[in-house]
DNA sequence: AACTTTTTCGGGTACGTTACCGTTATGTTT
DNA sequence: AAACATAACGGTAACGTACCCGAAAAAGTT
């Protein structure tokens, strides 16, 4: 049935099979300068008449070459950004046959301290990065500079769209308040009035998923009427404070959308008017504060932004591109995950000690 | 804040570190005899303390061995198998610096032939092995002796959890029918009747969605009556005629969870008896013929087995297995995908022509 | 014809690991 | 004390590829 692997053939065997070098034959492969085009075409038809494959193990092994690649991080929301960070580390961990040196670095919030980083990054000579601008307008010209002086840059769970990165990693954000919209829509089934807290609308992705939840209540629940939305600035004193006043000025509320990862202060000010269990929430991204609401059904879903998965897929493409010379498509966008209470539990792992698709116990060397 | 690169320990750096050859150290690796216990333990400890990890392209170069895999999958149901065997693909195409010989074979349906190709899997001595076993039964003796043969097999969207296979990638299912029981219950508020139709009970996984659907939905939906299931034994017109039978004997009939891939005959025996749109219905997998049904809310929501991603995961725990002794949790369940109108469209993309993460750009080898 | 320049090619080495074989130290038997 | 056995370790040749360096041949210049 298959026949013989019969020792798979070699730039030797190829060189011998014509009687020249295994240099020449090299040359040819790689069209470096100094092979006569006569000789280099009978190199190729000879390798392909042998079928010849490049042994991936010895060419892995001469090259050795060793990736740069810094990651920027915000330390906060570390609930989101830290299994993001162990998305990468598991992406790269995963990688063999190349020598790695990830270069971890932090600032301390969305728009704090990243232009900084992004500004040293240039120093360090990366071969890729991975990082997360929280303002596109600042980070276009240092990302388009870190491609000029031959560092890729893939952005995450945020985009500058307009500078010239390799590649960015993010949830669709208008699928996301679509989806907000909808399940919104399955239990508010008369009419009423609904109200959305964003965080920064200068964020390309907060804009997005306003906009997939305006045209998803138009569509497919009219009878629902969408309040101005609300900014908070990401920052948790004002989602709360504007929580309340939401709250005090339209009693009439059925439901709420929270896009922004800040949900807690805001679920805090419905508790304290007594709305927990009578407003319809949607909220965004997986605490540990959120399950036992999921739990009662004080909070109806969230919108979890899988970001281990977003950290493994950025790094996936990276070191794919390094590699491989593989070329990403220029921008990613995952599904949210709709976490209901049945699948909570199931997400919930995420949250806590550091998580890994493999056990630790290693067989000998 | 960075400390130095310092080019990754080999075993020669470990050698001069302890003031020994490389040769003692390779020994005290794979435990040969010829070294001494307290060396032994030092060039452990040091090859920790230096984070030294095998350069397995060199391994692999010298070894000169090329992996070869098995991979077993049926044909039918081409909208689920195809893309998990492309997600296979994606994870050994992304492998550097290991020779893979990747073997695709297939047979007709589940529980048709699936038994004979394990059993010509012997013959091929592979070093591992990837396949969905139809029946666990008659699966496990084989999958058994082709581990004590070698090879490492993993199973994937279904299981053989009593033989000793290495591991089994597939959905939780106990989740997928709580979900569905969770969704339905969202919109069926006045007390009815449900049902379920399954594929084959004998089948683990199918077992569990069925437990998780009855427990959830006396949990969270008590006003809602449940009938005894429905085995289909994943026959199209054995579906077909009992949706038949269960519309004509249950006029009263609110919801239905559809656990089995074969839901479209369901859905024609639903839309015969006019039913479409007044029925709620929950189904399993994503195919063409669903888009429209879920775009008007005729298909409340369907449960996506992320087949892609079942067929990635599989292969990356057996290549991390395989190539660096990684040994994974025997058993790795993913979370099924709650798709609804808003997002279906994202995941329609799987369904058509064969998806890749990257574009096809090469540079030049 | 004697040279320089350019083109074309071969020799040789290194990448990190494995495994064979040789060497030294230590203990045991005649 | 000589002879030998065994344990513990060192030296080193490959594996197939990439690339530097230099040699040879061809082509061009005076």
């Amino acid at each position: 049935m298959q026949n013989q692997p019969a020792k798979s053939p070699g730039i030797k065997e190829i060189a011998s099979a014509l009687g020249i070098s295994i240099a020449t034959v090299d040359r040819a492969f790689h069209n470096r300068p100094g092979v006569n085009a006569t000789t280099r075409d009978r190199i190729l038809k000879m390798a392909a008449k042998l079928g010849y494959r490049p042994n991936v193990a010895a060419r892995a092994l001469k090259l050795n070459r060793r990736l740069r690649i810094g990651v920027q991080l915000p330390l906060e929301i570390a609930s989101f950004f830290d299994p993001l960070g162990e998305g990468i580390r598991a992406a790269t961990d995963a990688m063999f046959g190349v020598d790695l040196d990830i270069n971890f670095s932090t600032y301390p919030r969305l728009g704090s301290g990243d232009i900084d980083l992004l500004h040293a990054a240039l120093k360090e000579k990366y071969d890729g990065l991975i990082c997360t601008p929280g303002d596109a307008a600042k980070a276009d010209p240092m990302i388009r500079e870190l491609g000029r002086n031959g560092t890729a840059v893939i952005c995450v769970a945020s985009d500058a769209p307009r500078s010239e990165r390799l590649a960015s990693v993010s949830i669709d954000g208008y699928i996301s308040g679509s989806l907000a919209a909808e399940l919104l829509s399955h239990t508010l089934l008369v009419p009423g009035t609904v109200a959305t807290i964003t965080g920064a609308l200068r964020t390309l992705d907060h804009a997005e998923k306003l906009r997939g939840f305006a045209a998803t209540i138009a569509l497919v629940a009219p009878h629902l009427s969408l309040l101005p939305v609300l900014e908070s600035h990401d920052n948790p004193e004002e989602a709360y404070h504007q929580a309340r006043n939401l709250l005090k000025s339209h009693p009439e509320l059925r439901g709420l959308y929270i896009s922004t990862a800040n949900s807690l202060p805001v679920l805090r000010a419905v508790r304290e008017h007594g709305q927990l269990g009578r407003l319809r929430i949607i909220t965004t991204d997986l605490f540990e504060e959120l399950l036992p609401m999921l739990e009662t059904g004080e909070v109806l879903a969230t919108l979890y932004q899988r970001p281990f998965t977003q950290g493994k897929t950025a790094a996936e493409l990276l070191l794919r591109f390094l590699v491989e010379g593989m070329r990403p498509n220029s921008t990613m966008r995952l599904a949210p995950h709709i976490v209901l209470r049945s699948n909570a539990s199931h997400f919930a792992r995420y949250l806590g000690a550091a998580h890994s698709l493999t056990s630790d116990t290693t067989k000998p060397v």
